[in-house]
DNA sequence: GTAATTAGTTTCCTATAAGTAACTTAATAA
DNA sequence: TTATTAAGTTACTTATAGGAAACTAATTAC
């Protein structure tokens, strides 16, 4: 098989997963991902829901989000105009990731708690 | 119920989720995980499995892997001194959510080539 | 004209991450 | 004595992420 790489390699499992961490890397990213999860949102009600993030850093990683065609961006012309986020279905295949990311969490905790 | 926070609540998800993104985030964390979850290795085969890690970088997240008992640190003294990291316990309970980051970068990058 | 609301943008600044290159320590072999 | 190997460290520099505060645009109500 010479130099091609197989599935079951070491250095296939690094370059698949390092595609996988581009996405979704960053402080925000995953917490914004889950708030969307939830059901759609606005800008604000993202805002609102995650708190410490401010409207600059929301506005880039939802645009980046957006690029890489995890969530769409819907705009209604109401009164002051609303703009509506929301998961596109590769955004909602990151489900199951998701659980495993907050499962371990809550496992997490738990044993430093232990100790 | 008032305040308190239940496990299905979005602001419960989000908080446990920083938990464990806290241990895993970062650009080299999950390589380091993953190459070690391919077996017990030492310092320079990290860094030639990893190749793009400088030695400065791998150190420093090896410690910090190894200050959250994700890795343990075993030193031989063979005749040049060598060092075996391998995964603890709770490194090991990382396989099924390093399992989800690999599968969904694969989809990933199916769904991106095929536009 | 003034205030309120939504969804941002802009400027400026700090903090953290990452990279490069050279150096260190200890032991042993040529 | 010099080279080699393993596992780092050190000093310096650059790049990227993140944050605070104030501002903008469009629309409507008062």
């Amino acid at each position: 098989m010479g130099k091609s790489i197989k599935k079951e390699t070491c250095q296939f499992k690094l370059m698949a997963s390092r595609d996988a961490l581009e996405v979704i890397q960053g402080k925000w990213r995953i917490p914004i991902i889950i708030s969307l999860t939830d059901g759609n949102k606005r800008f604000g009600e993202i805002k609102k829901n995650i708190a410490t993030i401010s409207p600059k850093i929301l506005s880039q990683e939802l645009k980046a989000l957006e690029m890489n065609k995890i969530i769409s961006r819907t705009l209604y012309d109401s009164m002051p105009v609303t703009v509506e986020y929301a998961l596109t279905p590769l955004g909602k295949s990151l489900k199951p990731l998701l659980e495993e990311v907050l499962k371990w969490g809550i496992y997490f905790r738990k044993k430093v708690i232990e100790k």
